[in-house]
DNA sequence: CAGTGTTACGGACGTCGTAAAAATC
DNA sequence: GATTTTTACGACGTCCGTAACACTG
């Protein structure tokens, strides 16, 4: 699993359309669809019900959603960490020259 | 950032070593060496404090440690999600026209 | 000199975008 | 018939492992 497929996950359920998820995520439709169909290949489960017009996330799908979106902040909250130093006193290890 | 380089950054924390996480993660060292630097790049900050034979944390690394650790079970929890159904109730999409 | 991390190189794998096809409304 | 998703294909980029290198203790 990577974070590439979550994005395209939650972009899809939100949008509810794979064109338009493309469109967001600014990559092209068949990247998104075949994204998905990866992250739904390994957890062996589908995720989205598909129509030729109409996509609809399943019962598989809704319960992932909330942990796919989770992940994600999760995954910038390690960004933010790092632009934070430790708020009071951290053992800062002196700027040793390799 | 993807999941693998917080795996390759935890994996060297804890190990406080490239070679043993390399071990760990069943991938060669020089592997585990740029993904962390990826990472490091990714993030504009050092994680490591590199001597030769001593690998420590930076401040910086300090404290992303918890939040990458939290990003890895989040990810984790995503497959979780996917396996187990909706709790309670949960609306069944059979056929909820947008 | 033994052990560790980094860099160079070559090959393999994956992902992308474009384009064509299938199917629904 | 228009729109949307999927699949095929070719090209590019990325990542890996091996091996050579640099340096510390």
């Amino acid at each position: 699993m990577e974070l590439r497929h979550l994005h395209a996950f939650v972009a899809v359920a939100e949008e509810r359309s794979f064109s338009r998820a493309a469109t967001r995520l600014r990559v092209a439709q068949s990247a998104v669809s075949r994204t998905v169909q990866a992250l739904e290949r390994e957890l062996g489960l589908p995720l989205f019900e598909r129509s030729r017009h109409y996509v609809e996330l399943t019962k598989t799908g809704h319960a992932t959603l909330d942990s796919a979106r989770a992940a994600l902040a999760a995954a910038e909250a390690v960004r933010d960490a790092a632009r934070q130093p430790c708020p009071a006193a951290c053992p800062q290890p002196s700027t040793t020259p390799r």
